[in-house]
RNA sequence: CGGGGUGUGGCUCAGUUUGGUUAGAGCGCCGUCUUAGGGAGGCGGAGGCCGCUAGUUCGAAUCUAGUCACUCCGACCA
């Protein structure tokens, strides 16, 4: 009975998962479709989950010291051109503004598609001396980037994103914040989105435009593609010599700084989808979800339901995210389109309830109804929306552990990649000349080298020579 | 950017092959009555110049060309 298929609507993830991501998208109302190509309107069920991915990663971001600034959206050319493995990687898919009114620019700007640049030249005129370091800046912002082909949430032409971008006196300092950037991420999106990562370093090929080194938290979608989730940029003194963002140490002498830069995108609400997500619609972890708790009245019309309903509402608002679903739809609407729109919890009273004293709770992730008294409402429901949090991130990390295969020479490495999807370790001797091979022949690409390593075999999955590290490969989006 | 698919009320689609008056269905929506513990039923309504533009024709949702959008598969990216 738990497979029985209740919304109709929603394609089956194993008939067409791309038809079911869109589905849900659409029928859980996070975004629509506008007139501007590539780019969505994101409706307030959608914005809402942005809104508290926001508060949360601004909360932790601050506790590290960072300050939030804003930076203008356009670009002159000259200023994106300063650092050229930087232009060369953003220069294919930027829009530019070539007009003012009816007049023609004498530079023309782009729309910024990352700030790097921007940040650099606040900080050439605003860095002088050891005492103005380090500047730990972050600006919450859209950006624009041209994309070829767009998905909702996953790759659109605009979106909405945080970027930090921090100076420093030495270069460890540098690398310090990198890491600790990617292990807020990383918390963050164990935490409080229940989406267990893999953490480490990106390849030479992987990484961003203009960095020494790239990190990611790396993803596990429901359908065995990676999904990266966060970046966090080491980069070293290269900007700053772009640049010239020099200052006087304490030996008077002039050094530049080093600089780092990270960001997450509304994509976490694409992963949000991909990993928790079902056939009945999307599947919120408590802690992000915009509703926690969707009170369903059972005869709303009979003397007493509505009003009991409400004075739960009340009751619970001071803990919970409550919301009482008094529209006329039947029973039997609600429970559907509350399963569609992944409240992590739901409860069911009606005139049977009331004359016991109780009330039905129902999961959404589990599906499991438990019968409750009406005096316990409050830490019932606040315990099982900690149990759902723990359960969901647990789920995840079973499924993603699941689909983490291992390969030790490149038979298997092919046949695995050809039979199942997820992430598979093998080991990699460090040449570009293999990862671009792999994804000639696979359509697969190096997703990180994790911190944590394992010495799997002696030699390249690709190329039998001596390896380097473990990698994690995969099918990415 | 290359290849495939799709555009007809809010949604899903029929009608296009073979051009022919007022363009259809189901669902949804509005009103109302009855219902109500897993997508209820009756009655009465509203809503579409068929993505857009040009062309062919006495006549175009239907044929032709162009264009735009969405979608899927590649290449690129968060």
């Amino acid at each position: 009975m738990a497979d029985k298929k209740m919304v109709e609507e929603i394609t089956s993830m194993d008939v067409d998962f791309a038809q079911w991501y869109t589905d849900i998208v659409r029928k859980a109302e996070l975004i629509d479709y506008t007139s501007v190509k590539g780019c969505m309107a994101i409706k307030p069920d959608g914005y809402a989950i942005w809104e508290n991915i926001q508060a949360e990663l601004d909360k932790r971001f601050k506790e590290t010291g960072v300050r939030n600034v804003y930076m203008p959206m356009f670009i002159p050319e000259s200023l994106l051109e300063k650092e050229k493995d930087h232009v060369e990687g953003f220069a294919p898919e930027v829009a530019w503004v070539t007009h003012g009114g009816l007049e023609p620019l004498q530079e023309r700007m782009c729309v910024r598609p990352t700030s790097e640049t921007l940040f650099c030249d606040h900080y050439k005129n605003n860095v002088h001396s050891y005492r103005d370091l380090p500047k730990v800046y972050n600006q919450w912002c859209s950006v624009v980037r041209w994309e070829k082909e767009t998905r909702p949430f996953l790759r659109s032409r605009e979106f909405l994103w945080q970027e930090g971008h921090t100076a420093h006196a030495t270069a460890e300092e540098a690398q310090e914040r990198t890491e600790q950037m990617l292990n807020v991420y990383a918390d963050f999106l164990e935490d409080f989105l229940a989406i267990p990562v893999v953490k480490g370093r990106k390849t030479e090929k992987e990484k961003f435009a203009g960095a020494e080194a790239t990190y990611t938290i790396e993803a596990l979608m429901h359908d065995g593609k990676a999904l990266q989730s966060g970046t966090s940029h080491n980069f070293g003194d290269g900007f700053a010599k772009a640049f010239d963002i020099q200052y006087t140490d304490k030996d008077n002498t002039l050094k530049y700084v080093h600089q780092t830069s990270w960001g997450m995108t509304t994509r976490l609400i694409g992963a949000l989808i991909m990993v928790h997500g079902d056939n009945e619609g999307l599947k919120l972890p408590p802690r992000v979800a915009p509703v926690q708790l969707c009170i369903i009245p059972i005869q709303q019309k009979k003397e007493g339901v509505l009003d009991k309903a409400y004075e739960l509402r009340d009751r619970l608002k001071a803990s919970v995210r409550v919301k009482v679903d008094d529209t006329d739809k039947t029973p039997g609407w609600k429970f559907s389109e509350a399963e569609m729109r992944g409240y992590p919890l739901r409860l069911e009273i009606g005139p049977k309830d009331i004359e016991a004293g109780k009330c039905v709770l129902v999961r959404r992730d589990t599906r499991e109804k438990i019968e409750i008294g009406l005096d316990e409402v409050e830490t019932k429901v606040c315990e099982l929306l900690d149990t759902i949090q723990k359960d969901m991130l647990e789920a995840a990390r079973a499924h993603r552990d699941a689909h983490t295969y291992v390969a030790r020479n490149y038979d298997e490495f092919v046949k695995t990649f050809n039979e199942k999807s997820g992430f598979v370790k093998a080991m990699w001797c460090g040449n570009r000349e293999c990862e671009d091979k792999i994804k000639a022949d696979l359509a697969v690409t190096s997703r990180c080298i994790p911190f944590e390593q394992e010495k799997l075999a002696d030699t390249c999955v690709c190329c039998g020579k001596p390896a380097q590290k473990m990698v994690y490969w995969g099918r990415a989006y």
